[in-house]
DNA sequence: AATCTTCGCAACCGCCGGAGC
DNA sequence: GGCTCCGGCGGTTGCGAAGAT
């Protein structure tokens, strides 16, 4: 049995990328009904598009307060020690950047990270302590733009029991307050952080890993999202903001998209992760 | 300059779980 | 309790861009 496919029994569905009109559309009636309630999107708006895939172009690509490349080694640790500690769930690692969407962190890890941590481990950890001959002669040194800083933060996964195989996450209470613990301590830095308070937060994480410190009031999976604004990771959306889609109908039709998109990115503050979110 | 290869990312597909009837 | 609907998630694919030959 089982239901077929959404997007099976629509006749002229139309699929690939979505052009910029298709995008004002669907903003303009998000802004005025809010998401959710995908099914109806599609019929309401005439978008030849099935429901999942509105869903998908607004969570991934138009929902405002999305940052879009250039992952900061900052963001780069974190991805890495969540993938380590949770394994591929990345709905759950993409709730701590509240910046980034699951998809993007998939794939972000897909191209780059997991080759890097596949790499790191055929290694031995000693040919990573190796300084570039036009860096500065330390190893804890950290040059911007460099793998340094990243080859530590994966050679402290080695460190870990259990992680090396990240088909086998570890699942316990404890790793969610292991993870709160180590997102909370490292969203505290700042995010241009030096090597040295990097060491210090890694020293401070692998502490809080040891001491596995069961913390009830924060779990890292939680259900209830309108609930969840409670603790520093439940980014919230402070509002509908009309001047935020004026920017986005802007940057949709901006041939620099950038441009705008760096004013939207101030108007939301940079905050949400959650799909529901007016 | 043309062709081939690799890379990065947007989007699709299939499955799952919760809610409603 | 069983079925359908819907939203969400993770894996995978397709295509354009960039780089290499």
């Amino acid at each position: 049995m089982g239901r077929p496919p959404c997007c099976d029994n629509g006749v002229g569905v139309k699929k690939g990328p979505w052009t910029p009109e298709e995008d004002i559309v669907l903003v303009s009636y998000i802004q005025q009904h809010g998401p959710g309630n995908w099914r109806s999107v599609p019929e309401n708006t005439g978008l030849m598009r099935c429901s999942k895939s509105c869903r998908l172009r607004w969570t991934n690509y138009l929902r405002p307060g999305i940052k879009r490349g250039n992952f900061t080694p900052h963001e780069e640790g974190i991805i890495i020690h969540l993938q380590a500690l949770l394994g591929n769930k990345w709905a759950a690692i993409a709730s701590y950047l509240p910046q980034r969407t699951d998809n993007d962190i998939k794939n972000y890890w897909n191209t780059h990270l997991k080759k890097k941590v596949k790499r790191l481990q055929t290694q031995p950890a000693d040919s990573f302590q190796t300084t570039p001959s036009n860096s500065v002669a330390s190893p804890n040194y950290y040059t911007p733009g460099s793998t340094q800083h990243n080859l530590q933060g994966m050679q402290s996964i080695n460190n870990y029991p259990n992680t090396t195989n990240s088909s086998a996450p570890i699942s316990s209470d404890a790793t969610a307050s292991t993870v709160s613990n180590f997102v909370q301590t490292w969203m505290m830095r700042p995010s241009q952080a030096t090597t040295a308070n990097y060491k210090i937060t890694m020293q401070e994480y692998h502490e809080d890993q040891a001491a596995a410190v069961i913390c009830k009031d924060q779990t890292l999976f939680n259900d209830d999202k309108s609930s969840s604004s409670g603790g520093m990771m439940a980014p919230v959306m402070m509002g509908p903001s009309t001047a935020t889609f004026s920017l986005l109908e802007d940057w949709l039709l901006d041939d620099m998209p950038g441009q705008a998109m760096d004013g939207l990115m101030g108007i939301t503050g940079g905050c949400c992760a959650d799909p529901i979110m007016f």
